[in-house]
DNA sequence: AATATTAATTGTCTTTTTGACAATTAATAT
DNA sequence: ATATTAATTGTCAAAAAGACAATTAATATT
């Protein structure tokens, strides 16, 4: 207590680094910052952890009050502790990556903030290291979606195949042998063929797929390996 | 400036697990904390986040000042963040984990602190949410170790394959076929074969071999799979 | 000096997984 | 009836993994 009361205290926030897939890009969700410093410059979400709440609960209620989306698949990534990584004042930031289904997303019509849907590889410049922090998430889930099977959660409940095959080879960046990948994916057991087709792509139509949830969560650790030639 | 102001501040610390290898088994250094509340309590090694350093800075400051030692494998593992985990005053802490050479390790006559090596399934009860750092670390630890040579850091610079092998083996705390391991092992090419010999654990004795730094870091991404049916 | 002892080192075979390849199929459009 | 388009599926060779125990190199013992 007497020890404690000379430290220095700092802010603490969350930043979230929200991936989408559309069907055929991988996307992120920008706002535009609704405070100054670098007000109504685009920035990833973010807001500082209140008294009575965890980080990882911060998070979630920052992520609940820009999407509204409850329940997302969000996972702590690292911290920014830079002393001067914002230039007011000392601010530590917790950074997240969430995945969603850009189709549940439905924008809030928030008064502090704009935001917009990005391809990966068009967004503008960030404030502050939000750049390298979306630099990192990518890194981050190209890593851990080789490994575990969390890019189900940017699907819908309902997907194909080929959607599924067009994610990641966006999150990889790489081609991905058709044959090779359907074999591994279907060896997994996590998927659940449905009867119905999807025809919006193609004449013939792919067959929908459901994930397997009770193999997925009691399963969610096991490895995987869907890019060949892994190099991390 | 203004929005800022208004926001509470907290206490950033850092906490490390240090894991080392005795040639036998994993083990964890482990302090006496040197401050109220819980004095003379054992605990993690740690500190509060300096003004002028990044919490990567702490834990590295933290490190030298508590084992005499520098550039000492360091990762960032997660944030602790529970309003009351700390319950003095509210304090965020960043958890690391630590690899070092259990042989350099040499005691700091420290007045503050009284440091000590336990056997990692034989430690004492930590205070706070210590106990779940280290459960925390030591999955971490597994988890990484089986994709990337981490491990050689526990380990002097001349080491043996046995030696090797039981490391492994305390990590993954499973029983791992000595003629697979060693197949898997020499195949990556970061080992480099001595000509001496370590004779103190057997007549026959057992090769010293060295790290291939450069490859070791040109490759230190590199995938292994030196568990056998892993699960993480 | 021969033999026993002890731990290090090495080899083979089978099964599984991977990666590289293109033909076939099911629907709609012409 | 045929053309078109994307989805689906199959084969083979190479590499990796896993299960398994005999051999070797030293010291210790008789």
């Amino acid at each position: 207590m007497i020890e404690y009361s000379r430290q220095p205290h700092y802010l603490v926030a969350v930043d979230c680094i929200v991936f989408g897939f559309d069907g055929e890009h991988l996307k992120i969700l920008l706002v535009k910052r609704g405070l100054e410093p670098e007000i109504n410059k685009w920035s990833l979400m973010g807001g500082f952890v209140g008294p009575d709440e965890s980080p990882d609960d911060a998070a979630n209620r920052v992520l609940k009050k820009m999407t509204g989306l409850e329940g997302v698949y969000l996972e702590q990534m690292q911290i920014y502790g830079e002393p001067h990584r914002d230039p007011i004042e000392r601010t530590l930031s917790v950074g997240y990556f969430a995945l969603i289904d850009i189709h549940k997303y439905e924008a809030q019509l928030n008064d502090d903030y704009e935001a917009e849907w990005f391809l990966i590889n068009e967004r503008p410049k960030l404030i502050f290291d939000h750049n390298q922090m979306v630099a990192d998430a990518r890194k981050k889930l190209r890593y851990k979606a080789a490994l575990h099977p969390i890019l189900f959660e940017m699907l819908p409940k309902k997907f194909t195949i080929p959607q599924l095959h067009i994610l990641f080879e966006e999150v990889n960046d790489t081609k991905i042998d058709t044959r090779n990948f359907s074999r591994k994916i279907t060896s997994t057991g996590l998927l659940i063929k449905l009867p119905e087709k999807d025809k919006t792509g193609s004449k013939k139509g792919a067959f929908y797929f459901k994930l397997d949830k009770k193999k997925y969560h009691a399963n969610s650790q096991a490895f995987l390996n869907l890019v060949p030639n892994l190099k991390v």
